[in-house]
DNA sequence: CTGTATCCATCTGGATACTG
DNA sequence: CAGTATCCAGATGGATACAG
């Protein structure tokens, strides 16, 4: 009869690769999941400017950059128009709108527990 | 008859403090929702050395301060014995039960995906 | 309107050595 | 075993000015 495993051996460690912690690392650009999260709210497509507007604080370096990544990596779709001023949209991909889904489940929760987060937040401040 | 306001405009901007935001700002060390993750696994509690061996990568320094800051949060309480050595346990508070939620969420959404995110994570690489 | 190029302050976190 | 103190490299991201 050989005793049990202890409790910390019952799961695998955390892989420096894992599931997970990959997840975690694609979204943990300041703005990324933010700027998923309004196009997703903005129907799955908008322009830079609109983008703008819709996300205070956000500037025009780091939202070029994010979206350049996220390009890269195929989540949005760089829609241009070359006339003079270009018109620019940016649209999320299949690939894209299926990372859309952790994101919209923190922002529920988020909203759904906005109370606790405000006490959290008020006693971080100092 | 006024138009329907524009798309963008149906939902309220992303307030620099809004709920979402504060919870990512929360979330967002770089250990801080894998020592979450991996004291719920151990059932709630777990002492210094257990949680170095649980998450390979992770170093002393920054365990001590990430559990530091949830120690302020009070999303864990940190029990000790004075004897020498000394005896040192670290637990989750009710409030870090809550905010285990959203992580356990992600943690769960990374697992299920974690095909697509190997897709994702060898195209990142070169 | 959209995107690029610099410059620069700050934050993050890893390595190491040391204390009780 | 648990925690602290330094030091330091690299990442992050904001401000500004410029270009097509």
């Amino acid at each position: 009869m050989t005793p049990p495993l202890p409790e910390e051996y019952r799961h695998p460690p955390f892989d420096e690769d894992c599931a997970p912690r990959q997840l975690l690392r694609l979204l943990s650009g300041k703005w990324t999941t933010m700027i998923l999260h309004s196009l997703h709210l903005l129907g799955g497509h908008a322009r830079p400017t609109q983008l703008m507007r819709a996300i205070p604080g956000l500037s025009k370096k780091m939202m070029t950059q994010t979206l350049k990544e996220l390009e890269q990596r195929q989540w949005v779709y760089r829609d241009i128009e070359q006339v003079m001023p270009p018109i620019v949209e940016y649209r999320l991909t299949e690939l894209g709108q299926l990372f859309v889904e952790p994101i919209e489940m923190l922002y529920q929760w988020g909203i759904a527990h906005s109370e606790a987060l405000n006490r959290a937040y008020s006693s971080e401040k100092p």
